[in-house]
DNA sequence: TAAATCATGTAAACGGTTACATGATTCG
DNA sequence: CGAATCATGTAACCGTTTACATGATTTA
């Protein structure tokens, strides 16, 4: 349940509207909590109708025109009060790891491929947030930067543990071809 | 949509009772692909309608009486054809990441604390994974362990980057107090 | 035999995903 | 003016989470 404090962020970073907020979910905040548009424009209803948003007035309201909202007093109260409980850490929930366990008992047909296609995507994740990094982000400045950095930093940090390990998980797999008792891998000599 | 082969992965590594699932879904299995006994039990409901799992014969069925299931042969080939295709890595999605970018606008309240708490977690689920290497993983053996064993070393990888970063967030947010433009966190003197 | 706990389930609410609908604006 | 795309939404479905219900078995 973190959507609206995440979108109570955004709003607080800089006012905008529904698709507006859509595109920096899939930039920088989006970077480690994503949402789609649906789920965006439904939250942004009910942040509204609770009286923590309020669309800016200038122009009508009809459908298909642009909407920009900013967070209300009560919406700042409401992310300072969020952000000073705790928050769990959720347990993995990773489906290349199931499939490498899977891997264990109905043999490692394709394995080989998907790691190599993982490890494609990762390297090229980390090299997006190393140019973050090098671009918005030169001598340490303002708190506030430094803890949006920080969160960058822990991007970097997870996707260099993915490619590594990745590099560790392609070496193992190739030693083993060719190994015994294997019923999904079967020798081609 | 991987809970059914999580548990077909289970059953085959080892025919169980809705109960004992959910036991390895709190230890091993469990520490990579999370559920709950609801959702064990509706899943097996599921996958014995769909003849890809059988309870075992011998005792009769009533309310609350020990069931115990096993792979039936389609079971086994829907987890194969699920093993050999790909999934996506889903994009990160982080609490306590969310909190920090939240701290930088609207202050580190109880900031430090929440870092150290999310670190000591961590640590002990270090030292648990640790706990296992060392006690079921000795000399590499079999293809299958070895696999189960890089798994693990995932396991092992992710939590050692987290306490390495929190770590280095501790530092920073240390080195921050008493910064200027700090919201939630004024001077104390 | 009463309490604890083992074991299997049901139901409701919530959040995320996918597909679709529709009005406004821009551009060829 | 027709097509593309910008922008806001609705609806249905699906998986997860939380709370509760209930029968069987063990143990004090």
């Amino acid at each position: 349940m973190s959507l609206p404090h995440a979108i109570l962020t955004a709003l607080l970073e800089k006012p905008s509207s529904g698709l507006e907020l859509t595109r920096r979910f899939d930039r920088s905040i989006g970077y480690f909590w994503s949402a789609t548009h649906q789920q965006i424009y439904r939250e942004l209803g009910k942040l509204e109708q609770a009286g923590l948003i309020r669309a800016l007035p200038s122009d009508q309201p009809s459908r298909g025109q642009k909407k920009e909202f900013e967070v209300l007093p009560a919406g700042r109260t409401e992310l300072t009060r969020w952000a000073s409980g705790e928050q769990d850490p959720k347990p993995i929930r990773d489906a290349l790891l199931l499939r490498l366990r899977a891997a264990a008992v109905v043999g490692r047909t394709g394995l080989d491929e998907e790691l190599r296609r993982h490890l494609t995507l990762h390297r090229r994740q980390l090299a997006e947030y190393q140019g973050i990094e090098d671009r918005d982000f030169g001598a340490a400045a303002d708190p506030e930067d430094r803890l949006r950095r920080l969160v960058l930093r822990a991007g970097i940090g997870l996707e260099t543990f993915w490619v590594q390990w990745l590099e560790e998980a392609l070496a193992e797999v190739a030693d083993m071809e060719g190994a015994p008792g294997e019923p999904g891998a079967p020798r081609q000599v």
